[in-house]
DNA sequence: TGGTGTGAATGCCTTCACAGCG
DNA sequence: CGCTGTGAAGGCATTCACACCA
């Protein structure tokens, strides 16, 4: 059992969304060949991540559904739960707090955040909107674990300075501008013009 | 000149990216570990990019920020725009439309579809909202060159279907279902939850 | 035969070390 | 010196080839 790569991670990612959407087709089992139809990676490399979880597969049958998709979001979850703390309910926050189930009962956005007085106190989905100041003490109270900057770009930066206070250690930014934070923070950022732009590139040959 | 690739291309548009935000602030020159502070790239891994798009570099003195821009501009759209046809105009959607400018004269979503009755016909930003059938003519004639599946799961595949039809080769896809489409058109998946996990996996160490 | 699991080979990308230049 | 540009080395991830199993 060796050390398991960031890419085997999101990879497996990949391969619970497709397992849920087998497990309620009624599939019980399913081969490599079959998951590389549905995820677009190759049967080979499904079977080397996977083995790197442990031996799961059965020779000559393929995998269990149930079984193979506990055993990668045992791995990926470890008995945690990913709790959200959302800063920004604009069009994408909005977006985000309606966003379909996947690990439903595993993934929640806790707590959601805004500057402007007329969302403040509203209920958007399950959670009520709370103004920015508010955000250590009922970041700390949910046991958030990750953030999301869903704000005006202007703003990242200080809702950043805001999420590390908290003690957050992993932040998804979806403004355009760049944020600084301290090393042990883990930033990700998701730009959409950027990911438009690459997939133009590569089809523009 | 060797093959550039797709890596090396995304981080380029990040540079892009913070090229514009450095000339915003009236830099006229910037070193490979100035660029690096700002995009989290190491220093040789930039002069190796750039160096893939030419000598551009002055050495002991930097790059010039606007020649530098001009330089991964040109390569990456090369005399081209990037016109995007936007599929569902929901929370989603409309952030789309609205997301702030990146390469603002040469990004554009020239498009929009949705099903809803009371949005066709609208306004939002730039475009008019029409509806699904129409897709094909209008994309067309906009010369869209990507597509872009914003819309609630159980639609996406129809969407897509719709897109390869009116001859997109390029397929950006938030919805959480994967869409299955002929080999030559690419499919770009965008999976929020998956890019949650993934972070959230980085950190729970 | 039809499937999984895995060491070995390959290929790609990053990092290193240093040449070149003002 | 300080900074770019680049061949060479190194490391990591994917692919190949095949052992193994029922």
């Amino acid at each position: 059992m060796t050390k398991i790569s960031q890419k085997t991670v999101s990879r497996a990612l990949r391969y619970i969304r497709a397992l849920e959407n087998l497990i309620k087709q009624k599939h019980r089992l399913v081969s490599s060949k079959e998951l590389a139809a549905v995820t677009g990676v190759t049967d080979v490399q499904i079977r080397k991540d996977i083995s790197s979880f442990g031996k799961v597969g059965r020779p000559r049958i393929g995998y269990r559904t149930a079984e193979l998709k506990n055993v990668l979001e045992d791995f990926v979850l470890q008995d945690d739960m990913l709790r959200i703390a959302l800063f920004g309910v604009g069009n994408l926050g909005t977006a985000i707090l309606k966003y379909p189930g996947f690990l439903k009962d595993r993934i929640r956005v806790v707590a959601a955040f805004d500057v402007e007085p007329q969302k403040i106190g509203k209920k958007v989905g399950l959670v009520t909107v709370y103004p920015f100041e508010r955000a250590p003490q009922i970041i700390r109270k949910t046991r958030a674990n990750i953030g999301i900057i869903a704000v005006p770009q202007g703003f990242s930066q200080d809702v950043a300075d805001l999420m590390v206070l908290a003690g957050l250690r992993g932040i998804v930014n979806f403004s355009p501008a760049s944020v600084s934070v301290p090393a042990e923070v883990r930033v990700k950022d998701i730009d959409l013009t950027i990911e438009f732009l690459s997939l133009f590139c590569e089809i523009h040959k």
